[in-house]
DNA sequence: TGTAATT
């Protein structure tokens, strides 16, 4: 059999290391059978690989004998979250056959509404939506067991009848899908910030006002207790905020459009813009170094081949290829109480002064794009980190001192 | 307390 059966799973695969193509994918999933088709999912327009991947096996049962074994089970090479191997979205996991129901008198029960749809299909999960106190928010989700049958009880129910209780008539329609959800809350926070308009903010009185503290607040940096390598990093931070408008000191809110944009400022009097420094691309057994020792003395988890020795070798030499995103144990750096917003090159520059800086990256939350406030930065060695401790806990920026730690270890969950 | 991603 060379062809995928009538009731075989896609599966979505998540969590995979942007340079594993489907040739080095295969050996991993093909030992729980054979591959129909397994496509690495990249972007339409730029052809970035995504991370993810589609996998459909020719059976069934291997589909499931994968999701058993490896889903949430194994660490790829460089990752930091296991592996994810379930079934793709669009295996009907639920949105194409769930109802929102709206309209429905604030006393009725789940009983009611599975009697009002039941005669269109079989209802796979019928639940009327509470407040936490426990009363009824008038709506509920109706899940059946295909969309037709879903379909059916649009068509007879949408707008047929009112509800007692209810201010219009019954509303049946499809339930959002995970990306209309998430949709409907970024413009949600869209229209949140648009209230603070840039007219409303007196920009110019703001930036004097944010210089003035800088300076003061570098001062009192450099006079106090800081180290002399900790004062280079204050002139830098002194000269940054001068120069890129943006302050450093924690603004009450960020407007829509920046000032300046932050990272196209060019910085006089620092070292010309620095990449990410370290780690560049190396050929699998550079400087002796077979590429597995890369992987156990980098600290991160390597995907173990169970039983086949054919599996391993293409990940590490894939492996071996790929930039890594932290530093070894002891070199890596977590930073607490930034700037709103700072963002990557600020804090790069920021710790430049005390090594070499494998990354800097301030997390950024997905849905607002604004800055957590937090960031990581990666040095080559534990001195350097060290170093970077020791300067820059506690120095002061605005209202806030910054704290600065080991990174906490993936595995270990003791508190510092 | 680190690129969670659905052709």
């Amino acid at each position: 059999l060379n062809k995928g059966s009538a009731d075989a799973i896609k599966l979505f695969i998540g969590q995979i290391p942007r340079n594993l193509e489907e040739k080095d994918l295969k050996p991993i999933f093909e030992q729980f059978g054979k591959i129909y088709e397994l496509t690495v999912i990249k972007d339409k327009y730029t052809g970035m690989h995504k991370g993810c991947a589609f996998l459909t096996y020719c059976a069934r049962e291997s589909a499931l004998k994968a999701q058993t074994a490896l889903h949430e089970q194994k660490t790829l090479p460089g990752m930091n979250r296991p592996i994810q191997v379930k079934p793709a979205d669009s295996e009907g996991r639920g949105e194409d056959r769930k109802l929102f129901v709206g309209m429905l008198g604030k006393q009725q029960e789940d009983d009611d509404v599975r009697k009002m749809f039941e005669p269109f299909g079989r209802i796979d999960e019928c639940t009327v939506l509470r407040a936490p106190d426990g009363t009824s928010k008038g709506c509920a989700f109706v899940k059946f067991q295909s969309h037709a049958e879903a379909q059916a009880a649009i068509n007879s129910l949408h707008g047929s009848r009112t509800l007692p209780g209810a201010s219009s008539s019954l509303v049946v329609k499809f339930a959002d899908t995970e990306k209309e959800r998430g949709l409907r809350r970024m413009q949600q926070v869209a229209s949140q910030l648009a209230v603070f308009s840039p007219m409303t903010l007196n920009l110019g009185a703001y930036n004097a006002y944010t210089q003035a503290l800088v300076q003061q607040q570098t001062l009192v940096a450099q006079s106090a207790y800081l180290s002399p390598i900790a004062t280079v990093a204050a002139v830098q931070m002194q000269q940054m905020a001068a120069l890129n408008g943006n302050g450093i000191i924690a603004t009450p809110i960020t407007p829509i459009t920046p000032i300046t944009p932050s990272s196209a400022t060019p910085v006089p009097a620092l070292p010309p813009p620095v990449g990410i420094s370290g780690y560049s691309p190396v050929p699998a057994a550079a400087n002796g170094q077979p590429a597995s020792e890369t992987i156990y003395t980098n600290g991160i988890h390597p995907y173990q081949a169970q039983s086949s020795a054919g599996v391993l070798d293409p990940l590490q030499q894939a492996y071996a290829g790929m930039q890594h995103y932290t530093g070894p144990e002891g070199c890596n750096i977590f930073i607490y109480h930034l700037p709103q917003e700072f963002t990557d090159s600020e804090l790069l520059q920021m710790f430049l002064p005390f090594g070499n800086v494998i990354s800097a990256k301030v997390f950024v939350d997905r849905a607002t794009n604004q800055s957590k406030c937090f960031g990581f930065v990666s040095f080559d060695n534990p001195t350097s980190a060290q170093t970077a401790i020791q300067a820059m806990n506690g120095f002061q920026i605005g209202m806030k001192r910054l704290k600065v730690q080991l990174k906490r270890p993936k595995d270990a969950n003791r508190p510092y």
